[in-house]
DNA sequence: TGCGAACCGTACCGTACGGTACTGATGGGG
DNA sequence: CCCCATCAGTACCGTACGGTACGGTTCGCA
């Protein structure tokens, strides 16, 4: 809301103090979820006073917006190497991307966060929920529209709508499972599955939209 | 946890009374969220007493154990008419399955309750995720089944595991939509491309499981 | 008519949270 | 050596919630 709350959301123009802070105030969310996330407990678990925490981000939404930007701006995702693409060069890119997008998804910290920010979508106008799809989900999906770009310019895959042919790809992926794991089911078990799932998804999406045959 | 809960887990068992109290207290949750479903606020909304709603449902978590199962009671899905099927009426089927998939999903009830379930995930062992899994989920889950399973017997569907040909369509006709919902995504706007999009997630679907070719 | 159960409305209690104010300690710059 | 900014720690305030207790009312029933 305020200046604080915009100079966080830049996701820099932070203190390594802050940003420790921040990191704790994450392992709390994740540990106990949004009801541990209280002012005094992240001020207890990071040794810092409540008052810094209102002076450095202004209120508790400020320091909410600046834990998610901060844990934005320490995911980076790596645009794939854009040479020339053969058939299995292009399988082994989308496997990649099929296991890394699990990966991400059921991580413990976007889990908790994904949480919170469907939590607070009925009272905040889901200016957290935008900020979570701009700031996580865009970046995995340029890297995927750029994969099935080059995809698309080698010959090796066919299709008009890229965001439609994006959006198969993300549902044969995901499926239900991110559903399922945010609602509780244990990430632990499932992540076995991840490279039988992501190779069977890739499969399927290589049917519907790649010119090989 | 007692008698109460169990009693209101059933799904039966409750007065006209405790039914339009716990109408009242979904219109609640879906008009202000999990903030607004306040043991004061019910009693006030459905002009009943707090001493009443702990006689009927022991406590809050009871209540909304109640308010689920309350819910999913309402909703009965119908099976699929057992007939023999041609191509067009697998294909008719699975067009009303996904439109009638994305029309729930995107249901404010439905939202708002799953938004509850998912913000209570990290602290109560994820017992309202699996109620709400167990209730909701199976239910149009064992209808696409049965689906599927009589296009295989009619010979117009091959696929090994019924449950990763499920997982496909699940995952091509919900992709990413009910995610981008529940951050707060306004529902109204997407679903004019409900129809579509069933068309297209269901083609895809045919493609890869269809023995038609 | 009298009785008891169910129930509404409300007052009440303990607790916990968000946010503010104050005190004392530390440390760097003139 | 002093001054001032920063920050930790804590006490504090108002509020709101979950849960309980109690008085008054209705209604079925003998």
């Amino acid at each position: 809301m305020t200046a604080a709350t915009r100079e966080a959301n830049a996701g820099e123009g932070l203190t390594e103090r802050q940003g420790a802070v921040l990191e704790e105030a994450l392992r709390l969310l994740v540990d106990g979820g949004e009801k541990a996330l209280t002012t005094a407990g992240i001020a207890r678990a990071a040794n810092c006073s409540k008052e810094s925490l209102y002076k450095w981000f202004g209120d508790r939404d400020g320091l909410i917006s600046a834990m998610i930007g901060f844990q934005a701006s320490k995911v980076r995702t790596q645009d794939v190497a854009a040479r020339k693409l053969d058939a299995d060069g292009l399988h082994g890119h989308l496997i990649t991307f099929a296991k890394d997008l699990l990966e991400v998804l059921s991580g413990d910290v976007s889990l908790a966060l994904n949480r919170l920010a469907i939590g607070q979508a009925s009272r905040d106008g889901s200016k957290l929920g935008h900020m979570l799809q701009e700031r996580g989900r865009r970046q995995i999906g340029r890297r995927a529209a750029a994969l099935l770009e080059a995809g698309r310019k080698a010959g090796l895959l066919s299709f008009d709508d890229a965001d439609e042919a994006y959006g198969a790809l993300y549902g044969l992926v995901v499926s239900d499972w991110h559903l399922k794991m945010l609602l509780g089911e244990e990430a632990g078990e499932m992540k076995k599955g991840f490279g039988r799932k992501a190779e069977q998804a890739v499969s399927a999406f290589l049917a519907l939209y790649g010119t090989k045959r």
